[in-house]
DNA sequence: TCTGGGGTCCTAGGACCC
DNA sequence: TCTGGGGTCCTAGGACCC
């Protein structure tokens, strides 16, 4: 049996968690730049705030209905995570933490317990450790737990807890579930199996023929298919591969012209890039730069430019990274144009110590690792940027918007939670 | 005024190999 | 008359996830 276990709108609970007085009042978070609501409590949900609402156009209703509004403190979200990822890997042998705010515990080994209980004591005692209030599905699969999931969340709200544990169940969960709330049934194919084939619920799905669903969705569709049949087809992840690609990317909060500023802004994503290499010890053997303009501006002359450059032996050196990504950036900018987003992606992604070197080239790079050891441990206890390249100067206007953010309560000795007493 | 950011997997088709 | 058969690798694009 396969355990989802899923945050209750993960970000507005965070926020929760150090600031009580919201506790079953409407609280929205925004998207980066302030820009729309990207999280919702339920008493948000139920004055009828959208996902995506615009934040601009919400804010009378915002003021008129006591929502609270935060900016996105991903530092706060991040910690919160792996606080309540911790204290699920005491309940189980196999953990994989599949999202910032989900995750899959393998309960094979608590076959013989009554998962009823067994998931309820570890719903509350993340609610105990965290502050985070949970729900959790079991099932046979990863789909059924996921299914199990939203049903404890809509139709068992007072436990948060619902365990598929024999055929009746799974059929009144599959019979509940509509169609594009499958786990895998994106917009496409609700639209092509709902609207074109009439079928309306997981459960009619479920029927389907493994021929008919493979000939619109391949053998994705098949195995989610037998998932849903209570065939586990989709195995557990529980050492996190390294990644494929590292994306640094953000959206200016007004239209940029300027080259030096956007070079700023590119320097900085690249020094991310980085990092984050650095953190998973890995190399990259391609950096990709790319500019946009605002697609939503229709009225405005557009450049999208995006340009990759092979790094002839893969690094997670910053100043060479620089050197490669500023040779596309140098490429793909042109004048002229009001910019909206830029952003870095490093690919051909290997472990540090498997890089290949170079023919006739002899690499040593023990001087340029000392260097960025050394940078990143004063980074890491002084503060991001503390040190900086040259190149990502000292420039606020590309810099995200957060008017609403609360503290680092958990990262920052200068934001921790101070309590008066009387 | 404004509309996020970061990923994965699969497939089809082209280019190439023997 | 009748055009082999069986592969791999790479890329772009589509679909999905949170």
């Amino acid at each position: 049996m396969i355990a989802l276990v899923d945050c209750n709108n993960f970000y507005a609970s965070c926020e929760r968690v150090f600031q009580p007085q919201y506790i079953g009042r409407p609280v929205v978070v925004l998207s980066n730049n302030d820009g729309c609501v990207i999280a919702r409590s339920n008493e948000a949900k139920a004055l009828g705030v959208e996902m995506g609402a615009l934040a601009h156009e919400m804010e009378p209703f915002f003021q008129k209905n006591g929502v609270a509004v935060f900016s996105s403190n991903y530092t706060l979200y991040g910690d919160m995570s792996s606080r309540v990822m911790h204290t699920l890997q005491s309940f189980a042998p196999e953990v994989e933490i599949y999202s910032i705010d989900e995750a899959f515990l393998d309960l094979t080994t608590f076959k013989h317990y009554n998962l009823m209980e067994y998931t309820t004591e570890i719903k509350e005692t993340v609610h105990q450790y965290t502050g985070i209030p949970v729900g959790i599905g079991v099932g046979a699969s990863k789909s059924l737990a996921k299914a199990a999931n939203k049903y404890a969340k809509k139709v068992h709200k007072d436990k948060g807890v619902y365990v598929i544990d024999n055929e009746e169940k799974r059929e009144e969960v599959l019979r509940w579930l509509p169609l594009g709330d499958i786990w895998g049934i994106g917009r496409r194919n609700q639209s092509y199996f709902g609207v074109q084939h009439g079928v309306n619920s997981a459960w009619e799905f479920s029927k389907l023929s493994d021929e008919f669903v493979r000939q619109k969705m391949g053998v994705v569709g098949v195995r989610l298919l037998k998932e849903l049949n209570g065939i586990p087809c989709i195995d557990m992840e529980t050492i996190r591969p390294s990644k494929q690609n590292i994306c640094t990317s953000r959206s200016f909060p007004k239209n940029i012209e300027s080259k030096e500023i956007i070079e700023q802004a590119v320097g900085t994503f690249i020094t991310r890039c980085g990092e984050k290499l650095r953190m998973d010890k890995t190399c990259a053997g391609v950096i990709t730069v790319f500019l946009y303009t605002n697609r939503f501006r229709t009225d405005m002359r557009q450049h999208h430019g995006s340009l990759s450059v092979k790094i002839p032996i893969p690094t997670n050196h910053t100043p060479e990274l620089m050197h490669y990504g500023m040779r596309a950036f140098e490429e793909i900018f042109k004048n002229g144009y009001l910019y909206k987003k830029a952003g870095v992606i490093v690919q051909d992604i290997v472990p540090q110590d498997q890089v290949q070197g170079a023919l006739f080239q002899k690499i040593d790079r023990t001087k340029q690792t000392k260097l960025m050891d050394l940078l990143d441990s004063i980074n890491g206890s002084m503060g991001q940027d503390k040190v900086r390249y040259a190149v990502s100067g000292y420039g606020r206007e590309w810099r995200l918007r957060m008017e609403k953010l609360s503290n680092c309560y958990t990262t920052n000795w200068n934001e921790i939670l101070k309590i008066k007493l009387r």
